[in-house]
DNA sequence: CTCCTAGCCTTACGTTGTAAGAATGACTGG
DNA sequence: CCAGTCATTCTTACAACGTAAGGCTAGGAG
């Protein structure tokens, strides 16, 4: 299938396209070597097992991300990385579902944050105001996409043919459930409602609560 | 091993255990049926596939979740929930895991969800408010929870151990990335500093935003 | 020319989810 | 009391998985 040498880069960028098209699921060691042009057991010459290979996966991820630029804002600088690693999580879905079980970040994972720190202490962040900031940016962004990812559909047209059939379906449920129900309709359904520009609500939101906490200068 | 007869809530409530105990890798169709007695095959009378089986775990997680009391004020309710929520997922880390790849909500995620709009609409939430703020806290408590979980420590005691350990191999590093290793020593290693303390922060942050877009009334 | 070793392959094993259908056993109507 | 139905459980089997153990091969070093 393919002439050129096995290397980990190699390897890492077609099990990312796998696992883009067919899930985590679909990624099997054999699969992936089959599209290298390759054998098995040759990917165990290059990763130690499956989970390093996982790892560096989650680590290429990170490295999607946009850091800030030197002397950047710390507000734009976050924003612009908040919607990147949505973005990057978004390409790549699976990363989320992997998150929980890595343990141990890779090189592009570490260079991000120290960028992201470095950003911080810069724009006078305090110790404590920084971890908060951090953890909290990085929630936000993760919780928000594990949301998006469970959403039944993938577009806004998608959206719409679905919605016929949830409201055929719905007629028991509105006796049981009637705020969800009516939430729904009345709002989720609606034609100019993208679930999408939620994001940029919280996110704004966040950022203006760090603000009215970071007291800058001394 | 157990006499009593095979149902679904009894399988579910071992397969929890199970998970809890041994992680989603050590949940099996065999392990689980030799804890309840019976053979592998026997549990697909009850459930069609494994999936069902994860679906209906991730709802009794759910079911965990302490609920807004009628007429209770939003900002208490909200409150409680997201610490019992998070509380829940720390109780059966693999929940997380789970909830990207579940689509399909159980009755106890729609019991839920139920009671939340509710509560944010008796408290004169609009219709995008509403949105805004149950997408933005529950984002923020599975993304927390994401975080915390990836923790390579326990529990505080642990985290002192680890440190020493994280110190030593921290020479090197020290030079790559300064600012984390910085935010490391300065910070986070301290002995009065707990990372699941963060999480009142950004919680607060985030009700405290939601009250500021809320014109309570009219 | 010989030997080493980096890189890939062959074979094999235990474990997984589950399809297909046979066994059990309690209850029913005659 | 007996034949038959039906819910529930078991037996057997299979393809696919991750990966352990070790063999092959080609190119570079001495």
């Amino acid at each position: 299938m393919s002439r050129t040498a096995l290397t980990p880069e190699r390897a890492l960028d077609r099990a990312m396209a796998l696992a883009d098209a067919d899930g985590l699921r679909g990624l099997t060691m054999r699969k992936l070597a089959r599209q290298l042009g390759v054998e098995a057991m040759s990917l165990y010459y290059h990763f130690p097992n499956k989970d390093a290979l996982l790892d560096g996966m989650v680590d290429l991820v990170f490295a999607e991300v946009e850091l800030p630029q030197p002397d950047e804002p710390w507000q734009p600088a976050m924003q612009r990385r908040a919607e990147s690693l949505r973005a990057a999580l978004l390409r790549h879905p699976w990363a989320v579902e992997l998150l929980d079980s890595r343990k141990t970040p890779g090189p592009a994972t570490l260079t991000h944050h120290e960028a992201i720190i470095r950003n911080l202490r810069e724009a006078d962040f305090s110790w404590p105001l920084t971890a908060h900031a951090f953890s909290l940016i990085d929630a936000y962004v993760f919780g928000f996409v594990i949301q998006e990812i469970q959403l039944p559909f993938d577009t806004p047209e998608e959206s719409q043919e679905l919605a016929e059939e949830v409201v055929a379906g719905m007629a028991d449920m509105a006796a049981a459930f009637p705020y969800l129900t009516a939430f729904t309709m009345e709002h989720v359904m609606q034609p100019d409602y993208n679930y999408s520009e939620e994001f940029a609500y919280g996110l704004q939101l966040v950022l203006q609560g760090l603000q009215r906490d970071h007291t800058p200068g001394s």
